[in-house]
RNA sequence: GGCAGGUUGCCCGAGUGGCCAAAGGGAGCGGUCUGUAAAACCGUCGGCACAGCCUACGUAGGUUCGAACCCUACACCUGCCA
């Protein structure tokens, strides 16, 4: 197989060390999404695509070939976690995030704007909690520790490993992830929660906004110092909560901004997403940015979800969901989820999915990881990740394949159909 | 044979007169998880006709208004001495 790199470099009339780009291929008749692919220097995404998330530069519990026989066609790690270990020269050194953890084709790092939230609310679920009557900036986590602090330069964080105080800025954000290599990088941006106020909302796209800018400008100046490496692709990425007027105006601010030339490659959809108006949301965001260049919803992948930011656009997701909720013992599957880990599985010496064509499901049963999640055994983990990354995979692409046949609509109606009726 | 300690709910283990159906842990059972501080967390965990009642802290008896807790006997276990 010839590697995107070397098409990229070959390809005439190709802008200079390029390598990337985004071609749109059939869209759907009555919404905003569409097949495509983009092509990275490690090689192309067809999309709509599911980014398989390996935090630390490792699919937690998995191998890389695992990662691959699933079907994945990138992994996205995180520029925070990798920097405080094992540090981004050492990946660097390696030769770059793919090379590093042996994931040969494309990879995506995150920014470190989800821990801006994460760590600075304390670690709990503020995310989903209900925004009514609260009128308070300093949201956090009861019971909790605040270990990041946001200002309109940056951010400061307490690391969660030991303690040491560290200085994340849209120039050390970009910098880190020009040393970790990936093949698309996202902006430093600011997460914000659905507890905080509207005011606060306000300022902190027009903070994501300015730090956009930096990263642009910081992503020149970088790509052009390491000229002898591949090109990485920048994400802008969109905030404003749940408000179409700052969703809008984020989407088509990013979309206009133009640094000495230098724009955005593609788009992160960020934030706190209510469930019930994550379509709309990210319909608003994606008619307010080119066509011609990807839109990646972030953190997004239960089916219905999936679905939803398809219909509304998006082209590529990424979520730490599968796996995680594998590692506790969830399975997914087309007529929804259930835990292996209860009684009804102790004797259930059928596959996890019935049909399913994983590794997991053409090997074992569910009694059998039933007893190893009950034994506490490490294989638990492996399998029902490599099962819940093969649903989660695999339905992007039939997804992507209804898209190509001209039957997303009804593919949507009768998956979901059966998935919802079946969900526990 | 003597001396000392012990016997608590499925298991381990606190509790030594009322606030004890009995701390805590484990197991069991159920659930949660959306840009990973997660191989984590939450709930439940004697029975029932459930703001109450019944059964329960080795067995049997006793003291007391009231006992898992005090006394007596018995059974079994453990350590030390012979």
């Amino acid at each position: 197989m010839t590697t995107a790199s070397e098409a990229a470099a070959l390809a005439p009339g190709g802008e200079a060390r390029s390598g990337f780009s985004f071609t749109v291929g059939r869209r759907i008749d009555d919404g905003l999404g569409r097949t495509g692919r983009i092509d990275t220097p490690h090689g192309p995404i067809d999309t709509p695509a599911f980014v398989v998330v390996g935090t630390k530069a490792t699919v937690k519990a998995v191998l890389p070939e695992s990662i691959a026989a699933v079907g994945a066609q990138a992994v996205l790690a995180n520029a925070y976690h990798l920097f405080l270990q094992p540090g981004p020269d050492v990946v660097d050194a390696a030769g770059g995030l793919g090379q590093f953890m042996n994931w040969p084709s494309p990879t995506f790092t995150d920014s470190g704007g989800f821990q801006v939230m994460s760590l600075g609310v304390g670690f709990k679920k503020v995310l989903a909690m209900d925004a009514a009557g609260v009128a308070d900036d300093e949201v956090i986590a009861e019971g909790s520790t605040r270990l990041a602090h946001v200002d309109d330069d940056g951010v400061t964080f307490v690391s969660h490993l030991n303690g040491d105080r560290h200085r994340f800025t849209p120039e050390v954000s970009m910098r880190i992830q020009h040393q970790l290599g990936a093949d698309v990088m996202f902006a430093f941006d600011e997460l914000t929660t659905l507890k905080n106020t509207r005011a606060y909302q306000e300022n902190s796209v027009d903070r994501t906004h300015a730090w956009a800018i930096r990263c642009l400008a910081e992503h020149r100046r970088l790509t052009a110092e390491r000229e002898h490496k591949p090109y990485q692709a920048l994400f802008g990425v969109v905030q404003g909560a749940q408000y179409e007027d700052l969703r809008r105006a984020a989407a088509g601010g990013l979309a206009a901004l133009e640094v000495d030339g230098q724009s955005f490659d593609g788009y992160g959809i960020g934030g706190a997403l209510e469930k019930e108006n994550l379509g709309r949301i990210c319909g608003w965001v994606s008619e307010s940015l080119p066509e011609d260049k990807p839109r990646h919803l972030l953190g997004i992948s239960e089916p219905e979800d999936l679905f939803a930011g398809v219909a509304a656009g998006a082209d590529t997701f990424d979520c730490v969901n599968p796996s995680r909720v594998a590692r506790n013992g969830a399975i997914y599957t087309a007529d929804g989820r259930y835990n292996v880990t209860t009684a009804a599985c102790r004797r259930a010496f059928t596959p996890l999915e019935e049909g399913c064509g994983c590794y997991t499901c053409t090997h074992y049963t569910r009694a059998y990881l039933h007893h190893l999640f009950k034994a506490k055994e490490m294989l638990a983990s492996t399998l029902a990740t490599i099962h819940n990354e093969w649903f989660t995979v695999r339905l992007v692409d039939s997804i992507r394949a209804s898209i190509a046949e001209g039957a997303f609509a009804d593919y949507r109606t009768e998956y979901l159909g059966r998935y919802l009726s079946g969900r526990r």
